[in-house]
DNA sequence: ATTAAATAGGACTAAAATAGTCCACATTAA
DNA sequence: TTAATGTGGACTATTTTAGTCCTATTTAAT
């Protein structure tokens, strides 16, 4: 279904609370209590996170995580490729590599049209979007059947 | 990295392939030859876009597959959902059922906006933009670098 | 009728990716 | 020195995906 990760969704869930207070930092134990993600997982993403340099870390007792920049600044690309390496819908656009196929590559450059277009729209939401109360323009209300059509 | 099942980047190669001479019905061993794909694959890839509609299929000897629209008329967007199911990057996004995120759900709403434009980048795009030369403007040769980010 | 060439449907196995857990180590405040 | 915290990486379990195969159905040709 195109979807992202459990981990990725996990670390929007955690980046999402954290962007309502900016300025506070949170231990890990802190954000797996008020996520209800289990500690090693949490622990694990804001790591990744960490060693990205979304998150800015502060190590020993009285330590934690805060966002290392204005979740404006923070986009859903970014975040996207820090959990899942690159934004690249097939295997060519990260490498030409293993390609072999014959016909197939014909068509890689439309691939990138594609690509460009995905990667063009998940750069355009920041995590300050994501924390917007829900306020929808009619347009986005679309029925799931549409996502089938 | 958000990427596309393989069975999904076989069908651009299969539906690419028709599209070249839409009125020409072919088989599936003919298409297996001709894209190097082995023939339970491709004949499993068939079977689905048959199924929904993507192609029409003619039964017995002398049968084979037709596209069933112009490759005009058909999206990205159709050939992804027909493979993966619905285009939707969260859970959330095709069904709250199993929804326990005490926190996370308050941006589902937004997950739907990235969605939304997931889903019009891929809508916009079809078979027939899929085949057309590489000529690329020069928006399109994005470097590998920057899905990263 | 019979046969051969096709698609249809679905079961099954193998392989790969993902998720989740855990441990030993490093850092720092009290 | 101890307790709280992040770091790094190994490891296992689970889930998803890919790939194959078998049996049934349909139809043209003979």
């Amino acid at each position: 279904m195109l979807k992202l990760s459990k981990l990725t969704d996990y670390a929007t869930v955690v980046l999402s609370l954290m962007a309502k207070s900016p300025l506070n930092m949170q231990t890990a134990h802190a954000l797996s209590d008020e996520t209800g993600i289990t500690l090693p997982t949490v622990s694990k993403i804001l790591k990744v996170l960490s060693k990205a340099n979304v998150l800015t870390s502060i190590r020993g007792a009285k330590g934690g995580y805060l966002l290392a920049r204005s979740p404006d600044k923070i986009t859903v690309a970014k975040i996207i490729s820090t959990l899942e390496g690159p934004i690249a819908l097939t295997e060519c656009n990260v490498s030409h590599k293993n390609c072999d196929q014959a016909v197939g590559c014909e068509i890689q450059g439309n691939w990138g049209l594609v690509n460009q277009k995905i990667f063009n729209a998940l750069e355009s939401v920041t995590l300050a979007d994501m924390i917007m109360p829900v306020k929808q323009p009619a347009e986005i209300n679309i029925p799931v059947s549409s996502l089938y059509k």
